[in-house]
DNA sequence: GCATTGACGAAGG
DNA sequence: CCCTTCGCCAATG
């Protein structure tokens, strides 16, 4: 059993179909975040069992703009409360301004009282 | 097919 | 306490 297996070595599936994609987690995860409430990326990849894997939910993040609906992908920032992925929305101003217009005030691309109103959905989806 | 990058994070020096 | 390095997984060059 442990040896290998020389026969035709093709390549099993990616993903079992009984698992979604991590993209999808994510996006998923990126539409239950309250309005007026922010998260960070590791928040949501722990929350799919991959906490090592926070970049990989930030690229998630990268295809949330041809996603549909619209995921609020600004309501997810980095660690420090920063706003890291500012430059890839429309503008670089979208971002900040879609967090204020959810009440959430920014400062120097940084969200005040980050940790006061953040969002963690392994504590407030129960896991 | 390997090297680099990427919207991160935690740990080590 | 600040900076550097490693880890993760996937996409791109």
């Amino acid at each position: 059993m442990s040896k290998n297996n020389p026969s035709s070595s093709k390549k099993n599936l990616q993903q079992p179909k009984e698992k979604y994609s991590f993209f999808e987690d994510v996006h998923a995860v990126a539409r239950l975040i309250p309005k007026g409430r922010v998260t960070n990326y590791g928040a949501i990849a722990k929350y799919l069992g991959t906490k090592m894997s926070a970049r990989m939910v930030g690229w998630a993040m990268n295809a949330a703009h041809t996603a549909k609906p619209k995921i609020p992908a600004q309501r997810v920032v980095n660690r420090n409360g920063m706003l890291s992925g500012k430059m890839h929305f429309a503008t670089p101003n979208t971002m900040e301004a879609l967090l204020k217009k959810d009440g959430v005030a920014v400062k120097n691309d940084k969200v005040v009282d980050f940790e006061k109103i953040f969002w963690d959905p392994i504590k407030e989806l129960g896991m």
